[in-house]
DNA sequence: TCGCCAAGTCAACGAGTGTTTATGTGACAT
DNA sequence: ATGTCACATAAACACTCGTTGACTTGGCGA
């Protein structure tokens, strides 16, 4: 094992991801300058377009982790373990979730967030053990998928008492609007 | 009645805060440009600075509309009434609500903003007929907003079937949630 | 009819944007 | 120890942003 060195390309790299992350998350796409993103990770502003060639690369390379995330959390399991597993989300990693809602005026950035939300309501469908042809089901798999992300901009913005709610009290909401719906 | 004239303050005025409340609307604050919403209006662009001070007074202009017409929507009546009341709102007028998450970065803005929601999740709330001295119940009422505004996001972004959902079924859909949490 | 003032236009400003280019420099292989 | 090259920096680029001031023009009252 190395010692860390003081100049490492990928440490540098995944610095300005994290960094990217969360102001995109925080603050989207066009207001966030790519000299923000570097001085929040403390690198130097032309590294992004050396690592990422753009901003909109950037973007696209934080949406491709977020999405490479959400792929490998599992929706399985009855209502009550839904629920609570997407309350915990909210704890956890509300930045992921805010990042699908991110615009960037970018056209391959919003098909492969469309398509993520897309597959994200499907799996939601699919897991509920209803018939997903109906397309009335659909329409309610995608008003849960609403749901939780109403509630983490909601909870981003600062309204209380729903951004200080504990995971208790979000899972008991999550799991009356999932089984009324799904 | 007088013939309308070529130059009238209060029209372009108003066609200033038409085009303005859409474009802030449909493409956000910060990516919206002062020459964009000129061009839409069909006017000059130094017309803003002179009707409104500047893009931020442009914006709390438009803020003030929707505040103003929300206030003068009633929330009464059953479930029922409620759910149809929320779909009718995306399919008329689905700008009001995406304007009010809408971030400014302005303070007073953003204080507007979020007394705004707080102030519909709370007339949900005592519409429902619940306790609202109950905290969970101010929670579950802000999770009925969080689905209406989720639902509005989704539908601007273009997702399928929400996005062409007719009426009926957005109703269907609302009435399940709010009969659930309140 | 004509002067006046509100309504609208035009060009420019400084600041901030994303990106690139030339230059520096630290750490490893020899 | 030193040469070398990937890593990093600073300065500058062309461009767009919001805003301003001087200018023009249209339409109503006298």
């Amino acid at each position: 094992m190395t010692t860390p060195r003081r100049r490492d390309a990928a440490a540098t790299r995944q610095l300005l991801l994290d960094a990217a992350r969360r102001r995109f998350a925080a603050d989207g796409y066009t207001a966030t300058s790519v000299r923000d993103i570097a001085a929040e990770a403390g690198v130097n502003v032309a590294l992004i377009s050396r690592y990422f060639e753009s901003k909109e690369g950037l973007f696209r390379a934080c949406l491709r982790g977020t999405v490479d995330e959400l792929k490998q959390t599992a929706f399985e399991g009855g209502p009550r373990e839904l629920a609570a597993r997407m309350a915990g989300a909210h704890s956890k990693a509300p930045n992921q979730l805010l990042l699908l809602l991110r615009s960037s005026g970018d056209e391959a950035a919003e098909r492969i967030r469309l398509d993520t939300l897309a597959s994200i309501a499907a799996r939601l469908a699919t897991a509920a053990g209803t018939n997903p042809e109906n397309p009335q089901i659909s329409v309610n798999a995608q008003f849960v998928l609403a749901t939780a992300l109403g509630v983490v901009i909601l909870r981003s913005a600062g309204l209380e008492p729903l951004s200080t709610a504990d995971q208790d009290q979000l899972t008991a909401s999550f799991e009356k609007v999932i089984t009324a719906l799904l």
